[in-house]
RNA sequence: GGGCGAUUAGCUCAGUUGGUUAGAGCGCUGCACUCACAUUGCAGAGGUCACUGGUUCAAAUCCAGUAUCGCCCACCA
């Protein structure tokens, strides 16, 4: 006898928390999370994204994560050999720059009082708090990770890999170290890539001044006018260019516009007329001097630069437009990557004039020491002295600013290191051209291929201190000879001469090298450390072990899909592919999805700079971690993103506050109905700070709430139906027409879920299980199989299905809702430990290892649901004469049906269910059925039921409402005769299409017909 | 500047290869709480599918253009 005395204490409303506590260590106790290479089973492997450690995980971690543990725990239940591979990123200059923050906030440190040791320790000290909450917030939201295999980009056996392609790529002369120039954030005092630079408006100027020309001849010009937004840059400046062929230039602006203006729509002409007339004004006034200009620079002419007294030469090159300002432009190559490249090209010298940390060097002369900012004053003051300024004009301007420390950012000479990218980026575009990496959804190859199009080499080297050190070590002391007397018999070193630097660089595999390695000279290390993404595009074959030949890289690489968002495509998808095939030869995945970005309700992006953020934790404690995993699944569709309005929740009396682009910004926000104040993330001041926190929510969860309580309610009513359950097999003839009804819909929904999954049809499957669960076993089938409980005859049969069906629907909502489905498993386990319908199955000790449901085809029955529906039509109508009438709930009433003997057959073996469904009676069934003499009526295709209400019916009301329904159909008829009067139509469809719309015609001149002749009636006895 | 995507009910979204009277959840209206569930049930109202053209017998769906919004990439002395 099994032990039900737990079914007394089941809630009425399902306990997440509770679940939560009990299964997931459960589940890690009984080692469900870790994989081992097992020859048996095919492997399914998903590295996760490494969430970087910089902070906690946001809900677009959450779904990220949500979408990865819904394929794990289907594939393991479906016999694969499933590993999620967890793990963290230590995304070094983000980390890097939060602590140092934190330091200075609270303890006014820098990073130099520290030293490099001191502030590395202290970042560990970071990673080691926050890896533990973002690793929290995994399994709080029931990831099931093999924790065992837990990796962090910086730990000892990523590092391995990372020094080990570092090595071969540096050894294959992949690698190399030039002279460069760079994003700088002087704030950090590193190079940070482009994409770690956004930009942002802000109000500046626009100086023009002029420079003097030397060993002025006859007629020539005295000056040139340039212009900059930066005129601190002037001190660094080492040319003045002007174009090469100014003449044809500008005749070539001048004819483009002609074009245009021809072709352009009425409202863009005046602009473009505008433009063309300044173009030919400035041939007039500027072509002269430009060519004058032009044969001064080729004939070596010189300028002398104002302030620092240096001799800078004029030259001509096409970066100087002539449509443009003065049509000369001053080059300052150390400080701007465009006059960089007319630095190289017209091999000028490149003078830096900042220091690391925004300062200027000793090259800015008299200005040495200054900012930027001072400099910049300070020079304007000296040019206007002399007399050199000319117009100031105001201007917006784009700065780019460090996305890390939100400072300026200067362009900066500096030695940097560089992977080559031509034959690597090839070899990762042609994975995704010859399908052997498909991206999902496909439009993202474009992006894709857009990028890795431009083969540019990618800067691996930051100035920082939390990375991996680059493993390389400079000696120029030491002759060939020595090194190779010194490294002899090692294949794990190798050398290269620097020739613009005069040194030897070298490489060395795994061990460090010590300073006296080559005797007699000293080697250095080099200082920095390698860009995140490094690490990162190792993560696939890196966490598995590789360089290191092992069973468990052999077994799970390549991993089976990367699930990630489309912002990190370029970033880290291609670089992880072309790291893959470099390093073991194969593609890492062979899917790749890329799933939604959540918005909120105004349409951006969540941050937590923006005040907008949903915490993943808030939401699981308001709906629980599986009602939060449903919601984000059911609104993963292939096509969009999603946005999500956020309320704030007001910590006194639990009203929602909508948030607005003001309120999300303060730091304490009233609450409109209780006036209780609450803090917020912005809060810092003590008294704010004081205040209960009012967490950020979003209602977006509430029917996926409501969903795991139907579900709870359900399974809680089947649990206490089951005693005295009895399994074994269900002979056919002893199911009822609704017992087939069911089984044949959970073997089209068993179906339709596992095609979804397949192809990453989040939503489909969430909303296909949703339907099925809530509007056809809830709404029918159990409301159906009340009444077959109550009688011993019928209730084996009863229990034993409904127990089957309830067992597949938990199994199919498993990896989307892990927690309420194991709950229900164990506890359906107790009363009911095999079941089945025609085969017998016992059940799995977790539904975690249960076998994923097949799809039983031989079930699916149209007959039975066509005949199905059609009880369910009659049964609609009833309800809604019912309604409309006002009829009491309690009050039985009856009803006849006119329609085909054959439909009558169909129904009839259901007709017990108007009582419990609908409180109704039938009367009869058939042709022959007359309607009453007064009656509420629902007209259906061939199908008429009329409820006999005689004294209680609201005739004004029926009378009405069969006005409108005559009308409607009316006019749809009406329609409908039209398209088929249309000789074009009835020739040129498909004639299936053609007879559709006949059928569907007579059907709508019956059914109005029958409406026409209620209405008829109910007039008459009025 | 280049590319990608979106625009369907008050809100958030579905809508297969063009083909019945365009759907769901929330919200709204009415009715109903001993009987699994009020985080519920039953019923109802609510839409010129952004706009303008085109293709077609037939367009929310295909094509072109316009508008608005979002994202990515590049660039701006």
């Amino acid at each position: 006898m099994a032990d039900d005395s737990f079914l007394n204490d089941l809630p009425k409303q399902y306990d997440h928390a509770a679940a939560q506590e009990k299964w997931y260590p459960f589940w890690e106790e009984q080692g469900y999370f870790h994989s081992e290479p097992n020859p048996d089973r095919k492997p399914y492997t998903i590295v996760i994204p490494p969430p970087n450690v910089t902070g906690a995980l946001h809900l677009g971690h959450a779904l990220n994560n949500t979408l990865q543990d819904i394929l794990i725990r289907q594939k393991r239940m479906q016999g694969f050999e499933t590993l999620w591979m967890p793990g963290t990123d230590h995304a070094g200059i983000a980390t890097q720059a939060v602590v140092e923050k934190r330091l200075f906030l609270d303890e006014k440190k820098t990073r130099h009082e520290l030293g490099r040791e001191g502030l590395v320790a202290r970042i560990w000290q970071w990673k080691d708090a926050y890896e533990k909450r973002i690793l929290g917030q995994l399994k709080e939201m029931g990831c099931s990770c093999d924790w065992q295999r837990t990796r962090f980009t910086l730990d000892p056996v990523c590092a391995r890999a990372v020094r080990h392609t570092f090595f071969s790529l540096f050894k294959e002369k992949l690698i190399y170290r030039g002279n460069r120039l760079v994003n700088w954030d002087t704030h950090l005092q590193t190079a940070v890539a482009d994409d770690e630079v956004f930009h942002e408006t802000v109000p500046g100027h626009f100086w023009h001044f002029r420079y003097p020309v030397i060993d002025l001849e006859p007629g020539e010009p005295t000056h040139v006018t340039i212009a900059t937004t930066r005129p601190e840059t002037m001190l660094g400046d080492t040319a003045v260019a002007v174009h090469p062929d100014p003449e044809t230039t500008l005749e070539g602006v001048i004819a483009g516009l002609k074009d245009r203006l021809a072709s352009a729509p009425a409202k863009e002409k005046p602009d473009l007329e505008k433009e063309l007339a300044a173009a030919e004004k400035r041939r007039e006034t500027h072509l002269p001097l430009l060519i004058q200009l032009r044969d001064m620079a080729k004939a070596g002419r010189k300028l002398m630069l104002p302030l620092v007294n240096r001799e800078i030469p004029l030259v001509a090159d096409e970066w100087a437009k002539p449509e443009l300002g003065s049509g000369c432009v001053k080059i300052t190559p150390a400080h701007d990557p465009n006059d960089y490249e007319v630095g190289l090209r017209c091999a000028l010298p490149m003078v830096n004039i900042l220091n690391p940390e925004g300062t200027l060097n000793a090259n800015a002369g008299p200005y040495e020491g200054m900012t930027i900012l001072d400099a910049r004053k300070a020079v304007v003051a000296s040019l206007e002295e002399q007399g050199l300024m000319m117009e100031v004009e105001d201007r917006i301007i784009e700065l780019a600013h460090s996305d890390r420390s939100k400072t300026p950012i200067e362009p900066y000479l500096a030695d940097q290191w560089f992977v080559k990218m031509d034959h690597l980026a090839q070899t990762a575009m042609d994975a995704v051209t010859d399908h052997r990496v498909r991206i999902i959804p496909e439009r993202y190859t474009k992006t894709y291929l857009d990028w890795l199009r431009e083969k540019r080499d990618w800067p691996v080297s930051r100035q920082l201190w939390w990375g991996h050190q680059i493993p390389i070590w400079y000696c120029a002391t030491a002759t060939e000879k020595e090194l190779e007397a010194a490294f002899a018999g090692r294949d794990d070193v190798v050398w290269y001469r620097d020739e613009e630097q005069d040194q030897w660089l070298i490489c060395v595999e795994e061990e460090d090298l010590a300073e006296d390695a080559v005797p007699g000279h000293t080697l250095t290390r080099e200082q920095d450390v390698l860009d995140t993404w490094f690490s990162s595009a190792l993560w696939p074959h890196s966490t598995l072990g590789w360089p290191e030949e092992n069973e468990a890289l052999k077994y799970y690489y390549p991993t089976s899909v990367l699930i990630t968002s489309r912002d990190i495509i370029s970033l880290w998808v291609a670089r992880m592919v072309l790291a893959g095939l470099h390093n073991c030869g194969e593609v890492p995945f062979p899917d790749v999805y890329i799933h939604p970005k959540i918005l909120d309700g105004y349409g951006e992006g969540m941050s937590k700079s923006k005040g907008n953020g949903v915490d993943p934790i808030d939401v699981m404690e308001k709906f629980g971690a599986d009602s939060m995993r449903f919601g984000l699944a059911y609104i993963t569709t292939e096509s969009q993103d999603v946005r999500m309005p956020v309320e704030f929740e007001c910590p006194h009396c639990q009203a929602l506050i909508e948030q607005t682009k003001k309120n999300r910004v303060q730091p304490r926000v009233k609450c409109k109905k209780c006036d209780g104040e609450f803090s917020t993330q912005w809060a810092e001041k003590p008294e704010d700070k004081a205040l209960p926190r009012g967490p950020v929510v979003s209602e977006r969860f509430e029917f996926a709430r409501n969903f795991c309580n139907k579900l709870w309610n359900a399974s809680r009513f089947a649990l206490m139906n089951l005693e005295g359950y009895v399994p074994g097999p269900v002979p056919e003839e002893d199911l009822t027409v609704e017992d087939r009804w069911i089984l044949s819909r959970l073997a089209t929904v068993t179906a339709q879920v596992t095609d979804a999954l397949a192809a990453y049809k989040y939503a489909d499957a969430a909303r296909t299980v949703y339907d099925f669960a809530w509007n056809e076993f809830c709404s029918f089938f159990v409301e159906m199989v009340k009444t077959r409980l109550q009688e011993e005859t019928s209730r084996p049969v009863a229990q034993r299905v409904l127990a089957h069906t309830l067992d597949t629907i938990l199994r199919l909502l498993h990896p989307m809702i892990p927690f309420l489905t194991e709950e229900v498993w164990q506890m359906l386990g107790k009363i009911a430990p095999q079941r089945g319908i025609a085969a017998l199955c016992d059940a799995a000790p977790s539904i975690m290892v249960a076998p994923w449901p097949e799809a039983d085809t031989e079930r699916q029955d149209d007959q039975i649901e066509a005949q199905f529906a059609c009880f369910q039509d009659v049964l609609k109508a009833v309800r809604e004469i019912r309604s409309r009438q006002n009829v009491p709930p309690k009050k039985e009433i009856e009803f006849s049906v006119r329609c085909e003997a054959s439909y009558a057959d169909l129904v009839r073996p259901l007709e017990p269910y108007f009582l419990s469904l609908a409180t109704a009676r039938a009367t009869g069934w058939g042709p022959e059925i007359a309607a009453p003499a007064l009656s509420a009526n629902v007209t259906l295709t061939g199908v008429e039921v009329f409820v006999d209400l005689a004294d209680l019916i609201d005739v004004e009301a029926e009378i009405t409402r069969k006005e409108d329904e005559v009308g409607k159909l009316e006019k749809l008829v009406a329609g409908k005769k039209g398209k088929l009067a249309n000789a074009n139509f009835v020739e040129r469809a498909p004639e299936a299409v053609v007879q559709k719309e006949r059928d569907a015609l007579a059907d709508l001149e019956s059914q109005l017909a029958a409406a026409q002749s209620v209405l008829e009636k109910l007039r008459d006895r009025k």
